[in-house]
Parts: C-alpha cells; structure tokens; sequence
RNA sequence: GGGCGGUUAGCUCAGCGGAAGAGCACUCGCUUCACACGCGAGGGGUCACUGGUUCAAAUCCAGUACCGCCCACCA
C-alpha cells in the first residue's frame, strides 16, 4: 500500500499524537457502538468459503458470566481469525428460554410479590413470564457486545421464536409417527419442590448418611425372612419378596408368602437374577412404584404397581395404614422404623451411606415416582452418532472428551422429554375423550388436529406439559438457520456449521443431544469439530456459583481493565481443556500488554514521518524481524488451527514483546534517526501485521490503532497476515542478529557487573569472528547497550566477556570490584566446563552416536565445540585478571547471613501485609512502614543490610554464596509441603482475599498516574470521524 | 465400583522424548528522547514418589500417594 512517497499514510499519524498510556474504556465503547451500528453480516451469496459456529445459547433472562465469557471470547476470537482469512464466517447469536430455572425464578419473584402461578393461572403467568423476558432478556447481548463478540446481531433467534418452535414440533411429530417417541408409565425422577420430572442428568448423585434397617417379613409356612432396606416407609407397596434364583438359602422358600409387617399383605418369595446375593440378607423387597430396578423386576414378574408416595411427597394411598397417611416421606420413615421396632420386625438398624438424588435446580432429593410421561427412545440415534464417530466425522478435541462421548451414548436410556411446567415448548398432543392420544400428522405437522377435518366435534384437549428445555436446544445448529425450512440459504450455506464451542460440563445435556438430533433430522453431524474448554474456578479452585456467591462478574473486570484485558485472560489460560482457576494476575498482564502495544505503535507514529521505500530490507534488524515475523504468523496460524488458543496467544505475546518491543524498536532506532526510509517501511508493515495478527486476540485496541494509523477499512476486515507475504523467512538474519543480541547481553552484564551507571557510554573492544559484524552493526549495537565499539586493543589491563565466537573487552579504568567479577568469571568458567564435559561424555558413547539423529548429533558436537571456545577464552581472560585479592570479603559473610534472615522475614512480612491493609506502593524504597512489626531501629538495620554489602572503605565486596545453609532450607520447606494437607498448605499461604487486596492497590496507583497525567491534555483519541 | 484430569520456581500456569520456561512476586540498578502499566541485570526448581523402557525421560510404561472432576439401579 505505502508507496515511495509514502506521504498518503504519513500525514494521517502526524496528526494524531497518541496519549502517554492507552485508555480502554474511552476506546472500547466507541468500538462497541461501531459494531453494534454495522453488526458482522454473513452472506449466503458471498462465493466465499462458509465458517459457522453457533453461540451456546445463554439463559434469556441470565447475566453474562464468566462461562459465557469464556465461550465467547473463544468462539469470537476463531470466527475473526477466520473472517480475516477470507471465510464468510457467522456467528449465530441468540438465548434459551431454559425452562425450569427461568420459571422457579419467576415463580420467586411471584412468591415475593405475595402471589403465585396457581393463583394467576396458566395464560397469566405465561404472560408475567414474558414480559420478564422482555424487559431483562436481551441485556446478556448487550453484555456480549461488550466483549467485543463479532456474531451478526440481526440473526439472534431465541428457543420460542416461532421458526424453532415450529423446528421443536416437526421434531416431536416426525418422531412419534416413526414409534421414536411414545408416552408411557415408568419410574421417573420427581422434584416435589418444583413439581415437575428431571432427566437423568438433572439428577445429582451424593452420599448422605442414613441407615441399613433390616427387617423381618413373616412367612406363611413359618419363620421369616429377612430383608435390608433403606426406605422402611415404601414396605406398603411391596409387591413381593425377591431372591437370586441359585441362592441355596433361600430356594426352599420359592413360591412362598410373606406378610408385609404392619400390615395383612402377603407377597410371594420369588426369583430373579437381578438380586445381589452378597448384598445385605441377600433378598430384596420388591417396590415397582419406588425403585427403578424393582419397576424392572415387577416387569418381569407382572406384579402390579401401586404407589404409596404422592406428588407432594407425602404417604397416600388405601395400602398405607391410616396412621401414617399424609406424612411427609421422612417423617414417615421415622414414623414407620418406630413402628417397626414395637412391633418386633426391626431386626437390626445399622448407620449406612445412602446415595439419593438431588434435584440439579431446588437441591431437594428427588423422589423415584411412577408416572405416565412422553420417552424418546434415542438409542437408534446414539447408536447412530456411534458409528459417524468411528468414521471420524466428529473430531473432539481435546481427544479425551471423545471416550467420554461415547460411553455415554452407549449406555443411553429413554429420555424422558415431557415437564410438568409451563415456560417451554407446549407439548403438541391431544387427547379425546377415550383417551386417545391425537398428534398432527407428519405430512402437516404445524395444522393442530383440533383443526383436522376427522377430528370435527371431538372434544380434545391438549397435554398440558412441556417438553424439556433440551428438547428444543438440542436442534440450535440447524433450527437457527432456518430449518425445517430446508431451502433458507442461511441453512443450506451454513450448515453443518464448523466447530462448536463449548464447556465440558454440558456435553451429554447439549453436544451429545445435538450429535443425535443432527443425523436423525438433517441426516448429518452437526458440526465437524467439538472444542471443549475448562471450568473458571474461583482462585481457591472451587467451582463458581451464585449459591457460593463466589463468582467474578465479568462486567466489572471489564469496567476495570478492558474486553480485551478480560479476553487476553482468557485465551491465556486455554490450555488443553483444562480448568482456569481465576487469577486476576492473567487479567494483569492483558492490560499491561495492551498498554505496551499502544506505546509501541506510538513510538511507531513518531517515526513514520517521512517517506517510505517497500524495497528489500537491507539492515540486519529490519532483516530479522520479518524472519522472526514469518516464524510468529506461522505458529500463530497453527496453533489457531489446533484449537490451541492459549499457545497462539503466548506465541504472539512473545513476538511482539520480547522480538519486536524489546529488541527490533531499540535496533531500529538508529536507522530510523538517520531516515532510513526502507526500514520506516520495515516499521510500519510489521506494525501493521502485528496489529492484524493480534486482532482476533485484541480486538479493541487492534482497531483503535489501526484506524489512528489511517486506515478507512477496519482491522476486522483486514487480511490475515502470511508468513511469506507479510514476513521474510531469512536464516542467515536470524543467526547473525543473534550473535548481536548475544554481544549486547553480554555489554548489559559487563555494565552491570562493573557497577556503571546505566546512562554512560562504554567503550568496548570487540575480537574474534564475529567482530567484524559487530563492528558492522556498531550503531545498533549502541543503541541497544549503550556502548562504543572500538578497534584495537584497550589500553592496560581490562575486563573480558567472552562469547562463543567474539570476545568484548572492557577498559578497567579502575571503577570495577576486580574480585567480584572474578567470581562471576569462574562461575561461568566452570559452568563451561560442566557443559564441555557433559558434551564431551555424550559424543563419547557410541551407542549415543550411532542411535541419535545425525541432527542431535551434530548440535552435540556445535555445543563442544562452543563450550571449548568459551573455555580457552575464560582461562586466558582470568589468567590476566591476576590472582584473588585477600581482604573483605571473608569477613563479609555473617553480614551476609545476616542480610539474608532478616531479607526473607521482611519478605514473609510483606506478603502477609499484602492482603491486609494496602500499603503505599509509591513508597517503595521505604518498604519498612510504620506499621512493620520490625520497624523502627531494627528496620533501619534490615534497610541498611539489604544493600550491597561494602567493606569498611564503602567499597562493594563480594560475598561467598552460601552453598549449605540455603539446601538445608530447602529440604525443610520440602519437608512442610509433605506434611501439610495441600488444602490446609493454601489456606496458610494465601488467604482468600490476597488477590483482592493486590488489585485495589494497584488501583489505586493508577488512578494517581491518569489523573496526573490527564490535565489539560487534550484526547488524542476515541473521537468518531 | 468404573473413568478422566492434576501434582513443574513463593503464587498462577505453559512445556509432554534431545541441555528446565512465562507472568506475577523477590534482589540490584535505572525518570536511557514509545512505554515506571516501563527498561536492564539477577536470585530461586533432585519437574510428587518408586521402579522400568531408551544412547537420552519433567515428557513414554507400570505402580504408589495426595488433590479434583465425571459416570454408576448392591436395596
């Protein structure tokens, strides 16, 4: 795009100075309102490859948490990725009315109001419903617009719409004229707080102690029988006594009667395989009404099933005798064992672990209840998405989840699909008089049969129940692109859509239901990849919940650090499926990358004045960085492609601040002074990738800086960057530059070692292969380590670094402590040595050289070699330094003992004091406040111990490590974190609050800094043009 | 009962066959003309444990311990 003159783009961003520091809460809502105003449209006719992923719809009166958050920023982050790569991606928003929840909180909300749905009966409340709706429903879409998520606002579709409610009806009706779905009386799990029936999977399981009661049914050739059972108060619908047929203690009682006590029912003993022997007396009370697995046996056996526990959970029924009738099933029990107990037919009672049933939305244990329900037989359709998986037309990731899958389908059972509810799909089946169950005809499957001609005159009247809320999402994929409406463009171009996102906890109620809906109603996988992310926990790694009131509200986050801080957190932590144990740390380091990428595109701004030349780049640092470039857009890309979004994050992350912040701008600096015009170009087209790279991850600052850098298109739009394209693959940079960056390392250490102020020149004389390089690149180098490079040799004696292939001398001039830098001299030496040997004893195992690749086996050799290099230049450099020097730093030691005691107890101090009160951050060097148990004298001395040691001259010394105290800590803190349960380890470590705290004091520092900085300044930016 | 995940620097986590990494925290030095939301230099790890496979193991295999999750009709 930059011509030559290049002076199109330049006169823009001489213009626009930026702020000091990026603002994203004056940015992002600007940015908001631009999408929302020019929503990301998808086009059925566009010609251009289709990439769909549909939302997992959120509750419709729900807030945005940090599960939506999580999806969403994932799914946002792959739909613009691909929709830069030239596909016509859409992302289909919309919300579920998920039945239950939303209807017990409306039902609160009545309760409070002082009425009830009873009392405003089913019309009225269907109407209160509604208009909660209405008024609350579309504010989680606003909440995702705030994310900054891409989805095509115009297609929101919620599971009432009329199109899905008619997608819910074909499916009923198709599939109930093929047998699939049938009404029929089974035991089914019953709320008795929210009245309605549960699938399996609404159904939590947990222990609760109770107890084993056994007890003793007379039999009528004499003696008794002996039965265990937990549930003394279902004895009323006994419908027999069973055995396991080869259990020789109980044969002789085959075809006997027993009496029920309390009661003058005889049930007969019978056989069934079903029966454990070894569990309890090894027979069993057969209750059909009350157990799922005696409902079975009674199958079995034809035994009739009399229930003896209402709807309201409470004993019914002529068999219950009356002094127990109307109890509450608890009470009963107790009730029930007391009678027992009198009457002699307790024969023991033991404590006992008991399973039971918790109802997922009220925590009441549900009640297994016979009652007549609608089932979908949806073994044909798992058996179905069995057989597409084996073919891998689904692909899971991660993998693991796809075993998990398939059990579950393998061991699927009915589904029970009707709800004694009224917020929902209304099931479309009447009934006549006879009881003749009437349901639309599959060629007509919207015209009630209320409206069929046959039907005329009957009285019908429809089912009062709905179906389940699953029931409708579990045909989200295709029912919000059109069908049944097989010709909608949307549903021929956009399905099968791509990939769907979601978490792992809803993979049997959501994905599993949609693999399944997918083959039987469209005949094909609904989607050609599952990414499956992890569970947000809080920081203690206990799951988030409302009833917990430990959840992190997204909203606030954002209002505190930014979207793209918040998404930056995200993606961070997308790792392999893993659950992300909330860190406000992560949250930290997005806010800080923003800012340093707003600094370095403001750096840019500032260096963009004049023309710019698209030519080959010459300089070695322009060189570099379209090499590292290409390297960064190709791991990025791939790893995108993998679903591995924390890993393309951490990828770019590092790109773009240890590459291209930290050494290309610092490089680039004295090109760009002189007014080299390619390496301005250089600048820019990396910028310019680098913000089109980091768009999917940052979509708000991304935008904001493109625009300021004066593109009328959005970065949204903009192409995705390639590696060959955009970048420059370039061995010889790369391996050249790094010997630059391995000689400006080694200045930085020269000057840190030598104690220089970082603000001086230091002149330096390079030597040895890669001088001339150096020397070549001296005015990069300056810039980089402040030094001069100089030919010939220093003048009297001087410090030596040595490199693998140059070596840099110093000119002593007598500031250096000669005795220090010998220290570090031989630490180096003989690590060089640890190294040549290593390599050394590794080239000498043939077994090593004969079974490695070539290519290890040469590195191995490279390292010898190098290490060689290292070593004879560290000799030569020592041998010159003369010998040690006796003097202070013997005496040093207990004074360095010293500095470490009392160092590590102000650190113990500090991060106890973190979480209690803030502390002035801005009072840094004076860490030891009043309020430090060990302030005043005693802290003075801490203060003065904690600098670098000097001797009596104030001459810096160097002090001896110490090498046996510090392991002898080490083994005992090991020793603690062995004895200490890792739980109660947290506890003392890092109280709940830690993070808070931290957060507020930072704060607090910034908000000081924009104040100071904000006077009279006019905005840069986050005007509309 | 079955299955899955985790155990790596003080904290939160990457890495998952070729010489231990990041962010934060910590130490030292810097208002160096993009950024103190920063720059430079550092310290800190028998990668839970025990065996095995391999020329080579944090990484693969077997087992143990602890933490967590999912599934499951022994009443």
């Amino acid at each position: 795009m930059s011509e030559a003159s290049g002076t199109t783009s330049t006169t823009n961003t001489v213009q626009r100075e930026l702020p000091k520091s990026y603002d994203p809460l004056s940015a992002e809502p600007r940015w908001v309102r631009r999408w929302a105003e020019e929503p990301f449209r998808a086009d059925p006719h566009s010609g251009k490859p289709p990439y769909t992923i549909v939302i997992p719809p959120p509750n419709v009166t729900g807030n945005l948490h940090l599960g939506h958050a999580f999806d969403n920023t994932l799914i946002d982050t792959l739909i613009r990725w691909r929709r830069m790569q030239g596909y016509e991606a859409l992302y289909q928003p919309g919300m579920d009315h998920a039945g239950i929840s939303t209807q017990v909180v409306v039902e609160k909300q009545l309760r409070e109001q002082g009425t009830g749905r009873h009392e405003l009966g089913r019309e009225g409340f269907l109407e209160r419903v509604w208009a909660w709706k209405e008024r609350s429903g579309g504010m989680i879409e606003t909440q995702l617009e705030r994310l900054g998520v891409s989805a095509d606002w115009s297609r929101s579709r919620f599971t009432m719409d009329e199109g899905l409610s008619r997608a819910v009806r074909k499916q009923f009706v198709d599939l109930f004229h093929q047998g699939r779905i049938y009404r029929g009386e089974r035991i089914v799990n019953w709320d008795p707080e929210s009245r309605t029936t549960l699938s399996e999977l609404e159904v939590d399981r947990e222990d609760r102690q109770g107890e084993l009661y056994t007890l003793a049914y007379p039999l009528d050739g004499g003696g008794e029988i002996r039965i265990a059972t937990v549930r003394p108060e279902t004895i009323f619908a006994d419908q027999a006594i069973a055995v396991h047929p080869d259990d020789p203690r109980y044969a002789p009682f085959l075809g006997a009667k027993a009496r029920i006590p309390l009661t003058d029912r005889w049930v007969p003993v019978i056989a069934d395989d079903a029966v454990e022997p070894d569990f309890g007396t090894g027979a069993l009370k057969i209750t059909p009404a009350h157990d799922p697995t005696d409902f079975e046996i009674g199958e079995r056996h034809g035994l009739p099933r009399p229930s003896v526990i209402g709807l309201d959970a409470r004993l019914q029924s002529d068999l219950v005798p009356e002094a127990f009738r109307g109890m509450d099933r608890f009470e009963a029990r107790r009730a029930v064992v007391e009678a027992l107990e009198a009457d002699g037919s307790l024969a023991s009672r033991e404590p006992y672990t008991v399973p039971i049933g918790l109802s997922q939305r009220t925590k009441v244990p549900v009640e297994p209840i016979l009652s007549m329900q609608w089932f979908y037989d949806v073994r044909p359709a798992a058996k179905r998405v069995l057989a597409a998986l084996d073919a891998g037309e689904i692909e899971i990731v991660p993998e693991r989840y796809a075993k998990v899958n398939r059990d579950w389908l393998e061991n699927i059972r009915p589904w029970n699909v009707s709800r004694q509810l009224w917020w929902g799909h209304r099931i479309p089946a009447w009934y006549d008089a006879e009881g003749n169950v009437h349901v639309p005809s599959p060629d007509d499957p919207h015209t009630d049969p209320t409206e069929a001609p046959e039907n005329a005159g009957k009285e019908l009247h429809q089912d009062p129940d709905v179906f389940d809320t699953w029931f409708s999402s579990n045909l989200w994929p295709f029912s919000t692109l059109g069908w049944p409406d097989v010709d909608d463009p949307f549903y021929r171009r956009f399905y099968p859509t791509s990939v769907l996102v979601t978490g792992y906890d809803i993979l049997f109620f959501w994905v599993a239901r949609m693999e399944m809906s997918g083959y039987e109603l469209t005949d094909r996988a609904p989607f050609r990849h599952v990414m499956l992310h992890g569970l947000v926990l809080d920081a203690e790694g206990q799951k988030m919940s409302k009833s917990k009131g430990n959840g992190v509200d997204p909203l606030a986050v954002i209002e505190r650090s930014g979207a793209d801080a918040l998404r930056f957190a995200m993606t961070h932590a997308s790792t392999g499926g893993q659950d992300i144990r909330w860190d406000d740390r992560r949250v930290e380091m997005g806010r800080t990358f923003t800012n340093k990428l707003w600094n370095a595109a403001r750096f840019a701004f500032m260096n963009l004045e004049g023309p710019e030349d698209p030519g080959p780049p010459e300089r070695l640092a322009d060189r570099w960085i379209l090499a590292r470039l290409a390297r960064a857009l190709d791991t990025v890309t791939d790893r995108l492609e993998a679903f591995d979004l924390g890993a393309a994050n951490r990828a770019a992350y590092d790109f773009v601040w240890s590459e291209f912040c930290d050494w290309y701008l610092e490089a680039a600096k004295p090109a760009l002074h002189a007014g080299d015009a390619r390496t301005r170009h250089v600048l820019r087209s990396t910028l310019e990738s680098i913000l089109r790279l980091l768009h999917p991850l940052l979509p708000f600052v991304t935008s904001e800086l493109w625009e300021a850098l004066g593109h009328d298109e959005q970065v949204a739009l903009a192409a995705w960057p390639e590696p060959e394209r955009d970048g420059r693959p370039d061995d010889d940079a790369e391996a050249d530059f790094a010997r630059v960056q391995a000689a400006v390392g080694a200045i930085r250490v020269l000057r840190a070692e030598a104690d220089l102020p970082p603000s001086q020149t230091i002149p330096v004389h390079p030597s040895g292969p890669a001088a001339e390089l150096l020397v070549r690149e001296g005015p990069v180098v300056a810039a980089l380590a402040r030094a001069e490079l100089l030919g010939g040799e220093p003048e009297g004696a001087a410090l030596r670094q040595v490199l693998a292939d140059a070596e840099l001398r110093l000119p002593l001039e007598g500031l250096v402590d000669v005795d220090a830098w010998r220290g570090r001299q031989e630490k180096r030496l003989g690590d060089a040595r640890a190294e040549r040997d290593k390599s050394a004893r590794k080239l000498a195992n043939d077994k090593f050289v004969a079974n490695a690749p070539e290519a290890v086996v040469a590195e191995e050799r490279r390292r010898l070699a190098e290490a060689e290099a290292l070593i004879g230049g560290l000799e030569a450099s020592l041998a010159q330094l003369g010998r040690r020097s006796s003097g202070p730093s013997r005496r040093a030691w207990p004074i360095d003992m010293a500095r470490s005691v009392m160092a590590s107890a102000l650190g113990r101090y500090q991060r106890e004091q973190a979480h209690r009160a803030p502390f002035d951050p801005r009072a840094r060097s004076s860490r030891l406040d009043r309020r430090c148990p060990v302030g005043g004298a005693l802290g003075r001395l801490v203060d003065r111990l904690s600098r670098k040691p000097r001797d009596r001259r104030g001459v810096p010394v160097r002090v001896p490590r110490r090498p046996r105290r510090q392991r002898r800590v080490q083994r005992h803190r090991r020793g603690l974190r062995e004895v200490l349960p890792r739980r109660d380890r947290r506890h003392r470590r890092e109280p709940a609050d830690q993070g808070q705290r931290g957060r507020a004091v930072r704060g607090e520092r910034h908000r000081v800094h924009r104040d100071a900085r904000g006077r009279g300044r006019p905005v840069g930016h986050g005007q509309p043009r």
